[in-house]
Parts: structure tokens; sequence; C-alpha cells
DNA sequence: ACATCATATGTAGTAGCTATCATAAGGTGA
DNA sequence: TCACCTTATGATAGCTACTACATATGATGT
């Protein structure tokens, strides 16, 4: 049963590695929209927007409704929050050199 | 500034990622170890094992001091303990139907 | 200084994810 | 039902990051 925390981790953390989905994700904290407006406000392609919200939806990150022929986006504020807010705490606490944490192990290879 | 934000969070989530540094941190949550001792828990190779905890050390997931030869690897209480406590709620509150986010999709293909 | 133990680092093949292009599906109004 | 708007889904090629093997580094005791 603990065994499964990684597993369960591995998804939530997985799904958040990826930069378009976390874009999606700061867009939408400030408010639910629709997918055009992100594919405005972010000037990636359409598909590309679907896609990664499928995954966001998936895992519950974001919900959607209805509304039309559109569909309305909105994020989990309730996890989504206290998430963010960890990390901010991590970064002033322990990550105020402007380290970016393991991307710099690539940019140390130059 | 706030353009950073997805950026910090891509470093932060990429690093935890991952399967093995997931199972390092569980395991470091318990008490502190030894790289070996970590070996001998997990079962997987001594190099794959310090690999990844570069990769933790480098965004402050875990701390590590010198011991003689060997080095004590401790995890970062201060924000592991609360980043788990936002996801076990999370999949408390959301993810009862046993969804391990977007893995499903994977999955489903079959 | 040497042997040994403990851990770190270098490197290459591979597997998995991502973005893109193309197409399909669903909703709405005429 | 047809044209159109909005969004979702499929498939593929390219790239990144992981693992595994090999080797190097550093510390300790003799």
């Amino acid at each position: 049963m603990k065994k499964d925390l990684s597993t369960m981790c591995y998804g939530f953390f997985s799904t958040l590695s990826n930069p378009t989905r976390l874009a999606i994700i700061e867009a939408l904290v400030e408010k639910p929209m629709y997918v055009n407006q992100m594919v405005e406000e972010l000037g990636q392609e359409q598909s590309m927007i679907s896609h990664n919200l499928k995954h966001l939806v998936n895992c519950h990150f974001v919900f959607v409704r209805r509304e039309g022929k559109q569909r309305v986006y909105t994020v989990n504020h309730e996890t989504v929050d206290p998430l963010m807010r960890v990390i901010e705490n991590h970064h002033h606490r322990f990550c105020k050199d402007g380290a970016a944490c393991h991307l710099n192990i690539a940019k140390e290879k130059k």
C-alpha cells in the first residue's frame, strides 16, 4: 500500500514536468479560459494545447465543462495553490543561488 | 519575474518525475542513509543511485554530508513533507477512482 | 605507498515523451 | 441537413533523458 506512493507521485509529477502544461496551469490560475484563448495567450498550436489539456484533466489538475461550442477549463485550486506555495518556499529557502534544479547539470557541460 | 514560475517549476517537477528518485526520497523519509544502504534497499545499481542522488542534491531535495569514507544522505523534510501532504490530499480527493494520472492514457491504448 | 572500500563520473544505446501535421468529432445556426 | 466554428484525436518523426557498463576519485588503514 505504501508501495504505491512512488507510483502515485510519478504520475503526478510527470504530468507537471512539461513547460506547456505548466504554462497552461499558470494561465488558468489567473482565470478560467477557453481553448482558443489559451492558444492565443500562449502562442501555441491548438492541437498541442488540447493534447496537453487532456493530460491535465486526466490527472485532475484542471477541470472542464461545456459551454455551447466551447469548453471552459478551470484550474484545481485546491491542489495547485498549496503546491505552488511549497515550490515558492522551497525556491526561496534553498535555491536563492538562482539554481534551477537539475537543469543546471546540463548547462554545466558547456 | 512571474515568467520564471514555469521555469522554476519545471526543474522542480522534472527532478521528481522519475521512479528511482522517488524511491530514494521515499526511503530517505524514513531515515538518513548511505549510498550502499540505498543500493541494497532499492535493489538498484550503485551508479544509478549515485546519478539520481546528484539530481536530488542539485535541486536540494536531499542533503549530503561526509562521514568518513561514506556519505550520509538526508531528505529535505521542510519541502518534502508538505509536498507529500499535497499529493496525498489530491489523490484522496480527486483520484479515488484509482486513476494514476496520465499514466492511464498509455494503458487505455491496449 | 599500497590495497581496499565507498562513492562519483563518463559515455553510449535505447525507450518514451513531445510537438507537429492531418483529420475527425461535436455543437450551433440557417 | 449543410456550412462553419471549436475542440479532440491519430500517427509519426525527432529528441531528450534514463539506465547500464566501465572507469575514476577520494578516504582509510596498514
